[in-house]
DNA sequence: TGTCAACCTCGACGCATGTCGAAATCACCG
DNA sequence: CGGTGATTTCGACATGCGTCGAGGTTGACA
């Protein structure tokens, strides 16, 4: 479960960033990063990624995760394996259930190097 | 050129935008930033956006974007429709050339939403 | 007007992805 | 130990997506 990581924590510490407003993004960075935004690219992805990040407590079940969708529960644990193996998720089971947790550290990169500065309004 | 606006610009201009750390996506906006977080969910439209975002001047020729990567010009021109659709990016045809130049408006909205309070570092 | 260069659209091709049901795994509990 | 509920994995299917070559459109220029 906590054991699914595709993306080399090398790659995921590694602060890649500076906004992309202010220099571009080098190749190999670029596959990293295109990962994390192509798992946050399916509606349900988002939306699943969004319930975890505003948890209260800082997790949540599968199981309150679940009955929010009306896709089946297959369908939801593919989507979590996704957000996981990007880097922006971890999960842990406990007891009968899964508890999963935001991991900051990718999300804040993204926010980064999508920041824009005050001025630049259109 | 500049007329190919997907995403409807009601749905740019509204600021959907609490981080998802604080507030739960709603679905119907989901739909709408999913699409601009898949569109840059790919290493070859991350790697055009951040030349396009960070192009001295404030735009940049699909010539100075092609001789970049290796492949065709046809699927470049792919690429840019996308980020186009996706409200990310506008493109603007003068004499023979073709420039491109960001759109700070969603760029903004995305990081918002990424955004991760200084306090919660795991 | 004809030609050339830049860029886009069209049609086609494989590969990736979202979805499901069935079956496996894991942990509790009687 | 056997049963039950939660979750993941597996296998299959249809659809979507990245890529290309061929051909079309636009604008410059002789």
């Amino acid at each position: 479960m906590s054991k699914s990581p595709v993306v080399s924590s090398a790659a995921l510490e590694t602060p890649c960033c500076t906004p992309m407003a202010q220099q571009r993004i080098p190749a190999p960075a670029a596959a990293t990063l295109a990962q994390a935004f192509k798992a946050l690219g399916d509606p349900i992805r988002l939306q699943l990624m969004s319930m975890i990040a505003s948890a209260p407590g800082g997790e949540i079940c599968v199981c309150d995760l679940t009955p929010a969708f009306t896709i089946s529960g297959t369908t939801i644990s593919h989507h979590l394996k996704v957000l996981r193996e990007a880097g922006l998720i971890d999960g842990e089971r406990r007891a009968s259930w899964v508890y999963y947790r935001p991991r900051p550290g990718l999300m804040r990169q993204l926010s980064t190097l999508l920041a824009v500065e005050e001025s630049v309004t259109v």
